[in-house]
DNA sequence: CTGAAAGCGCTAACAG
DNA sequence: CTGTTAGCGCTTTCAG
């Protein structure tokens, strides 16, 4: 079943029985429709997706490109938020999404070997084999809470202010030992994870303090659990500033479980805000992002830069919020 | 820059390059090394993808249908981890994943026009247009959790069994006044919610009770909870079986709110045993699936079909895990 | 509004 | 091991 043999079912070229389905203005509705009944008839379903790709140019499809195990980026709340809200998007520009996952041996490499007309580059290493087989394929990209360089167009997030915003509320509540609970080595030079770090730094530099750092990952998930519990047990913080809000989560669990009540002897500061914010007890104070809008954005951009038009970057705002998570130092 | 520029640069024929990139065994290990090299300094980056697709016949794609917004495809913990499970098995295998999101108008519509060698149906109404048009383009198809009938290979949850058990739990731990928070009317047959549904009715029918039935959406999220509220409001229940662990613990936070503690006043069994069940408290008594393993079955079936293999369908396990948030029944 | 010509870039099959 | 032949199914451009 191809176009030709419905166009010679219907006695007219190949090319008409294309504009039937492709560009509806080009002909008469009459014809049109004719044609379309005797494609049904046919058991045709329209025009091959792969021929139409390459006689076109372009798939209508836009790749994820994300590294690690994907566990980590759908089985996070945040990650998941941005996932939906692209994808959403997307279709709603008449495209699709692909997930570009790592490789995982040699012959098949995502980003190499999948037809896409560009990429979202999220939660990568920007040295990633991945993000250069993007750039080597000269497929059009943006970047999300990446710094792939000042010509790719780039959403990010003031992770700098939310993060000042969140050590300042601390500092005014009178704490002055503070702890951070940030991301490995590993992540250094992510984004969000450099520059929440540096913002709490700056914040507590103003007033003469550091933070005492702790580092941990994602996965497993106890693993912050214990990282949170050896913070509060080999220092005296009397507050903690967290990369996110399940890292905040893992520290209200470890001070529960060392006798110490948040925010009546431990204030805690997540991030993300999240649905961890709001679901458990003490509702967390935290630094709201908006996530949705982060990838309705990023979905925009790609779609822009695929229609030949400009993508501007971004940065969006954060804002924090206070609920109850954090409290007054407490007496000595 | 195509296998032309790169097979005139060598001075072989086009179809030797393409060997070299995708058969290397055809050619000399000399030979190959030359034309690869010559490949890298020309900035060729491999075989388009698109014109491969179209020549090859394949597109090295596999769709995931979805319906609803995908905010609940994505947003939950046991669809996340099921695509992640999914896309890591299908890139095991040399295969992307595209989503292939609900219509949002009339033009674009994912399943009809974005090119996949098949697809994974799941979370959907069966009658919905996304199917039929799957169908219709007689692509190779998995359904999961989903009845598409007899000769579509379906990869499933033994939900009878598993709500079966969760029912006679609660029956041996004395409980006769027993409610249910099911999903809505709209997904009665839904399978996990109906047989869900079914496994409770006919645990309790076998000691002539019937379950208080109450219904509610996944989203959003504050449904769970006014409906957990009514029911117990409205009825004398002492133990609750709910379709998810999600749902348990909206109706923890109900009976809380309430006045009744979890599991002294009141039983509740949870399903799924997602991250929901062990982060909270109490831990929920709850019925466990393997939702990784069913992602990578249903992957391993949607590829065994795309290579002309025959693919089983199957029923995975349920298992019972009792924590704390079941009791005894208590006393009048 | 309709059709003819000219590929899009690649690969299967087979011959040398 | 290497090259030739013959498309894959569609769309773009441009003339009628």
């Amino acid at each position: 079943m191809t176009l030709q043999s419905v166009a010679d079912e219907v006695g007219v070229s190949r090319m008409t029985v294309s504009n039937a389905f492709s560009r509806p203005d080009q002909l008469s509705k009459e014809l049109r429709e004719r044609i379309l009944a005797t494609a049904e008839t046919l058991g045709y379903s329209g025009p091959d997706p792969a021929a139409r790709a390459l006689a076109r140019g372009r798939t209508g499809a836009v790749g994820l490109l994300l590294n690690g195990p994907l566990s980590e980026a759908f089985e996070d709340d945040v990650s998941a938020e941005f996932v939906a809200a692209v994808a959403d998007e997307l279709t709603r520009r008449g495209l699709a999404l692909t997930v570009l996952t790592p490789p995982q041996g040699d012959r098949f490499l995502p980003a190499r070997d999948v037809a896409v007309d560009g990429a979202l580059v999220y939660t990568c290493d920007p040295t990633s084999a991945g993000v250069a087989w993007l750039s080597r394929r000269k497929l059009p990209v943006v970047a999300v809470d990446q710094d792939l360089g000042r010509e790719v167009t780039t959403i990010g997030v003031d992770d700098l202010s939310g993060a000042r915003a969140g050590a300042r509320h601390l500092l005014e509540l009178g704490h002055r030992r503070i702890g951070v609970l940030a991301l490995t080595e590993q992540f250094a030079h992510d984004p969000p994870n450099r520059d929440r770090l540096l913002g709490w730094r700056r914040a507590l530099g103003e007033h003469g303090l550091e933070p005492v750092v702790a580092r941990t990952t994602l996965l497993p998930r106890s693993a912050a659990f214990a990282a949170a519990t050896d913070l509060l047990e080999s220092s005296d913080v009397t507050a903690v500033l967290c990369f996110d809000d399940v890292f905040a989560r893992a520290v209200i669990a470890a001070a529960t479980a060392l006798g110490r009540s948040v925010p009546g002897d431990l204030s805690v500061v997540g991030y993300d805000d999240s649905r961890a914010a709001t679901v458990g007890v003490p509702a967390l104070t935290t630094v709201r992002q908006d996530v949705t809008a982060k990838g309705h954005l990023a979905a925009g951009a790609i779609a822009d830069l695929l229609d030949g038009r400009a993508a501007r970057s971004h940065v969006l705002p954060t804002e924090l919020v206070v609920r109850d998570s954090t409290g007054p130092v407490p007496a000595p």
